[in-house]
DNA sequence: TGCATAAAGTATCGAGGCGAAACCAATTTG
DNA sequence: CAAATTGGTTTCGCCTCGATACTTTATGCA
């Protein structure tokens, strides 16, 4: 069958290569996976009327702190710039998804809260299923997915140059002033990367380990 | 690089923490790491003047086997019209990165390869660096991830409907006609997903699996 | 054989996302 | 108190992508 007469070059391209032996090589299985996932994922969000962007912003906010649940914080976490962040929250607002009330403490931000029409869209948020099938594999494969994926995207936050979406430290900057914590002080890094909160001031938390604190 | 260095990043972040008892919730976290770690990896890919979808295009295109290197393989791998590939297609042509050359078996496809540039490209491919990274960790955790991410995906794909990217199943049908493998009858899942590929007929090689067997 | 239907690709159109830049208002800094 | 910063919004234009229509070639059915 012929099927490999007149062979591709990415086979002498392969052949070349050290690491190619019949190892699997998990590394670059890994990195296609993670490509692969997040292609779906993104299709996996064009549902209820929204796309991923807006779904992501409706994550956000669903689980950030007060002090971060605002457009700058919307715009550091996902990594877009304050204008299309705006045009993100004007739609979920036309939408009714959430609410946005200007702050009193400074006028210039506002402070955004989902609705109850929001918090009925984030109940049905279509990630949810990644969640459950991963709810289904022994727990002992799915720490390590956490511990690996999180380590994965620490270094890819830092690889991703100086401003590496720094979440925690957005978070923490915007609840800087009311909790007295200085803007210049070092501040610990995002819990969800796996590091630890290292200051054990509960007034820090923030957005990505507000799972486990009271607010 | 980044401090998170050897320290086990779910539990000790929540020492004195009331709710820490509660669940770390590892599939939770899971399915929001998938989730931003797609966002970055996107992020990561406009790039050398491409765009995500250009990238993952030559990126199938690179190990897809040669009846599966056209337009529609492209499309069903990627999950997105003919129309819109018709599109990718052309702007890696223009850049000189792939060739197209009609096939004289069937009029109506065309055969894509990638040029000397297109695979000096690949070379730089932007998702490499979540290789390297991966390929730091210890080689049990990689090996887990790679199990995981795969079962993940296959499920993922199954509930994305009937029509999962069937890029295993696509590239079959394609080769079918010349390996003279019937188009009714079952197909061994993807190998990326984790499915072993049953029949062991070196015929049915598909993009998937293409790099652990002999082509 | 011939006609109908399906399939591969392409071209065109329009909606929508997103970044850039200009802009406004409020706050901080010197 | 002016100057510089910062949070947010608006406008503009590029670009991606799906939908649709169309062309060409294959296939299937009488």
């Amino acid at each position: 069958m012929t099927v490999n007469d007149g062979q591709s070059p990415s086979e002498t391209a392969k052949n070349d290569d050290p690491m190619a032996g019949e190892t699997p090589d998990h590394a670059a299985r890994v990195a296609e996976l993670i490509d692969r996932l997040g292609r779906m994922t993104r299709e996996l969000q064009y549902v209820d009327g929204l796309n991923p962007a807006q779904w992501e912003a409706l994550r956000y906010l669903n689980r950030a702190n007060r002090y971060s649940r605002t457009p700058g914080g919307v715009a550091d976490f996902l990594g877009a710039t304050k204008g299309t962040i705006s045009q993100t929250v004007s739609a979920l607002e036309s939408k009714g998804l959430i609410a946005r009330t200007p702050s009193d403490r400074d006028k210039r931000v506002c402070l955004i809260d989902l609705t109850a029409e929001g918090e009925r869209m984030i109940a049905r948020d279509p990630v949810r299923c990644i969640e459950t099938i991963v709810g289904g594999m022994d727990d002992r494969t799915a720490a390590l997915m956490v511990d690996g994926l999180g380590r994965l995207m620490a270094s890819l936050q830092f690889e991703l140059g100086s401003k590496p979406f720094g979440v925690c430290a957005a978070c923490c900057r915007h609840l800087a002033p009311e909790a007295g914590c200085k803007k210049s002080e070092a501040v610990p890094k995002c819990g969800m990367t796996g590091e630890p909160l290292q200051g054990d001031a509960p007034q820090r938390i923030c957005v990505n380990y507000l799972g486990d604190a009271a607010e």
